[in-house]
DNA sequence: GTCTATAATCTGATAGAC
DNA sequence: GTCTATCAGATTATAGAC
């Protein structure tokens, strides 16, 4: 079946090119880096993907994919605290799980996001309206404090991806070795509750 | 005087360096791009940086100076509110005023920070070290949380910097115009009471 | 579908006249 | 100190045999 092969090909093309986009970014990758990696001769990649920005497309369309699955995370709910908790754990997770991923997204908005513009003018826009729609709703209701609802996203966006994207810097705070699972869960917690804290209106009991 | 008008060349140099290596990070910079927003010959600028890397090297020398600067104003204190609040405050001021910078470190650490691991391993893990110290000590004298204070630092530099790393982005879901002064200075105000009010520990008056 | 050779282009860096 | 011309190397992409 030789629609398995390219299947097969093009898979571990997109892996090898995820990584190395990763670490060195759109202009610093090299097509024959990612060959290497991908354990193919170079010119192969070219068979399966015309250009270098069309093999950087697909990689950043799973990328964003990724992205959109940990978005279906942050449903509107009666409880704000356990909404938003479910959501800044997801984003946690996904940082720690596909760090690449959310390096590439970080990369390519520095660079002026000229890949995924349109994107960001539909699709993200969108969801941050509605969701922006939520937490008014979780304010107006006296739950959380008044609070401009891009701040409070924009926050958690930050914090949560900086484990990915800083990855690097942490290490090094760390003494050289990357979090462990124990330290990142710990992490995990402490920026649920801080964040939740912080917004959450004090209720009457104190 | 030969020397000052070497001084003011280097200095409109890396003036237009450090804007392209913001826009496009180190490797999708070019000198040529540089030398023609500098107003010079290309063989110019090598004549004041022999290389690319070092005049990198340059512009990255000021970066961690203006961050430095900033990381001074966090100091102890018997208030954490008013010290967190202060250095918060200047950390958001210096994303809004030296973006560039921030975009120039964020990229950096996204490459493994090849030119600028001697800076995490020694400065920046002093400085986390005595920052993190002051914070284990308000903890003990029950004036925050018990979190871990790494965690602390990490939300702030991340929320901090985002409003620079990640202005594209703001600007789009802002319908396309940067943040006004007053909608910044309201982010900056919000992103402080969250961030304090997340850590500190609940008073007796609740 | 695969792979070697190579074309075409870009870019960092230098030579050398002024 | 300045600047034109150019070299040398790297990199994307393609040609064409297998």
């Amino acid at each position: 079946m030789s629609s398995s092969i390219r299947a097969a090909h093009e898979d571990s093309i997109l892996l090898a090119a995820e990584a190395v986009f990763a670490e060195r970014g759109f202009d610093g990758a090299t097509m024959a880096e990612i060959a290497a990696r991908a354990g193919l001769p170079k010119a192969n990649l070219h068979y399966y993907f015309a250009t270098k920005a069309e093999l950087y497309r697909r990689v950043l369309a799973g990328v964003l994919n990724a992205w959109l699955s940990a978005a279906g995370t942050f449903e509107s709910s009666s409880d704000p605290a356990e909404a938003l908790g479910r959501y800044i754990a997801a984003k946690m997770d996904l940082a720690r799980q596909r760090p690449q991923g959310s390096r590439i997204f970080a990369s390519e908005i520095l660079r002026g996001a000229p890949e995924i513009q349109d994107f960001l003018d539909t699709t993200l826009r969108q969801w941050v309206e509605s969701r922006g729609s939520i937490v008014q709703k979780w304010i107006a209701a006296g739950a959380l404090k008044p609070i401009e609802p891009k701040t409070l996203l924009y926050m958690i966006w930050a914090t949560t991806q900086h484990y990915a994207d800083f990855a690097h810097q942490i290490t090094t705070l760390n003494g050289g070795d990357p979090l462990s699972d124990e330290d990142f869960n710990t992490a995990k917690r402490q920026v649920v509750e801080l964040i939740t804290a912080g917004v959450l209106r004090p209720g009457p009991k104190g």
